[in-house]
DNA sequence: TCTGGAAATGTTATAATATTACAAATTTTC
DNA sequence: GAAAATTTGTAATATTATAACATTTCCAGA
């Protein structure tokens, strides 16, 4: 009965995506930096779904497309992406992510779905105070944090259960 | 003036090795898995500092000490030694640490200094519990947790203040 | 509108991390 | 002691990421 998170239900993911690069867009504009048709493809490719995509399945689909891309061309564009917070680095998998909240000045924690593969990106303010506190006591100077949780989302935990 | 935790002070490490293979001894004992000469010595060489090392540093060390190691060799016991819980991957190094809490059914949480490279691991009840709560407000079944925290320890800090 | 410098991209090569697949040896169990 | 299971050896290769340097594009100021 509870409400499931975006990603763990149908819902027109095309809006998100058009949603995502608009706030790019936006936030781009107001960094002065610039969101070059390469970084805005990759950052759209990223989008296609809520499964987190390997810097090499980008460059796929960017050679699928006729674009002379190697290997730098992807990651400078996940560097300058992940430099202006629109996607995340997911460091268990080695792939990345758009950010949900992009321009919010936020620590990402991430459900990673096992079994359908879909993350969902949440902020708790909860587990970051937690954090602080704990670095805190040991007089840790924290700077990153990288939180990612593995295990399965309610979908993929009902399905088991009963199919 | 603060207790700071072992690795960021001097201490006789040598003391922290052999404890950690007399831990793993008698965890493998009664678990009843075999702690084969090799995985010993992988263990050994994870524990010669509290900096993570990497699959390929315990190979080169393999290596020079005569050993017949490729890359399956330390990964493999990289592998038996994470499943008995002797050690810990680092997600976001690539790189392994001994376990500060063999046999305690925890979740790890690492502090990694970025100018000195040590990892402390916590344990930090607090921390736990605000992850499962938010998980389970999202209905999510968490499996495993990776929390690494990147900045400076007591020690880098005061360093960068007054050196 | 030139132009000089900065930023971005192209290109080639290679480094660093990790796994697959199959053969041989060793250990355990019966 | 032979069969089965576990561990190790070995070669090849997959996957992820970066270095180094050339070229092009963009933009600000003269």
């Amino acid at each position: 009965m509870a409400s499931q998170a975006l990603p763990y239900r149908p819902h027109n993911h095309q809006a998100c995506v058009t949603q995502a690069l608009a706030d790019a867009r936006a936030i781009c504009r107001a960094q002065n930096a610039r969101l070059t048709p390469t970084r805005e493809r990759v950052l759209e490719l990223i989008w296609q779904s809520h499964k987190p995509l390997g810097a090499y399945d980008v460059l796929a689909e960017l050679t699928a497309e006729g674009q002379n891309a190697a290997p730098p061309t992807v990651y400078r564009a996940l560097d300058f992406l992940q430099q202006h917070g629109l996607v995340h680095r997911i460091a268990s998998l080695n792939a990345f992510i758009g950010c949900a909240h992009a321009g919010e000045n936020h620590t990402g924690m991430f459900l990673i779905c096992r079994s359908c593969g879909n993350v969902l990106e949440l902020t708790a303010p909860g587990v970051s105070g937690a954090i602080e506190d704990a670095a805190k006591a040991e007089s840790f100077k924290a700077e990153d944090v990288t939180l990612e949780i593995a295990g399965l989302c309610p979908r993929c935990q009902s399905e088991t259960g009963h199919d």
